[in-house]
DNA sequence: GACGAAATACGATCATATTCGTATTTCGTC
DNA sequence: GACGAAATACGAATATGATCGTATTTCGTC
């Protein structure tokens, strides 16, 4: 059965507070806002109105029952990043994971990095 | 020194008209159109349109020496991929490419594209 | 229970993307 | 060189995303 947010895709603008919500937990608004001054110019207001249209959209979840709401992701990150390598997979690849993997394994990833991914799959062997 | 069209992100709408071309290569507007109304009920006009915004913003030439232009791809689908890839990386997964590609390879990849993967990084190893 | 700080709610503005209708241009054919 | 088919050019309408100003609500403190 299909689940009804698996569909939702985020917004860049979203995608950035996901990230911070990921890194924090769950956090007010204020909390938000500040992590996300640190790199970024912008208004308290618009944090809020991004996080309220995420929750309309049940990219998010929050806890109402004190003033400053509480704000969490709804899904995990590993879903979300599972959902956008698979649109990303069907938009740009053709739908093949191994043409996205070597893709991504051919621009520059350092020697450590192949090393975890050998491991990985070596992993997966039976 | 820096590409002009590198930071080119090109849009969902434009994305589909550059996997036309790079499967049809050089190809005019009607041909295109044709291509793409075998799954989408989208207008010549629009298909036109975005292809002269393609072609302002430098995803796409064209050859106007005849009646018909011809349009072509700017970059290779090889440096779009890349490109979009990187985008994704920096986005949704803290800027590890290893992490992408495990979380390519966790979501369900048949043993062919494993074996593919493998054969691929076993090529790297010194 | 009034006040004020800090929160949310709301709505307007601006930007970009998408779509398509209509106008104009081009060019082969008669 | 006029005609018509088929192309491009142009502009408007619509949708979505991003931003923020202002209004309203909430609640602790006096």
């Amino acid at each position: 059965m299909a689940h009804e947010n698996s569909a939702v895709k985020p917004t860049e603008a979203e995608l950035t507070l996901l990230n911070v919500l990921w890194k924090m937990g769950p956090a007010t608004v204020r909390q938000i806002h500040d992590v996300v001054s640190l790199t970024q110019k912008t208004g308290y207001t618009t944090v809020l109105k991004i996080l309220q249209i995420m929750h309309e959209k049940s990219l998010v979840i929050r806890d109402e029952s004190n003033r400053a709401h509480i704000y969490a992701t709804a899904n995990s990150q590993t879903q979300t990043q599972s959902s956008l390598i698979k649109d990303l997979i069907t938009k740009a690849f053709g739908g093949s994971t191994s043409k996205l993997v070597m893709r991504a394994i051919d621009d520059s990833t350092s020697d450590e990095e192949i090393n975890d991914i050998r491991q990985l799959l070596n992993s997966l062997e039976k």
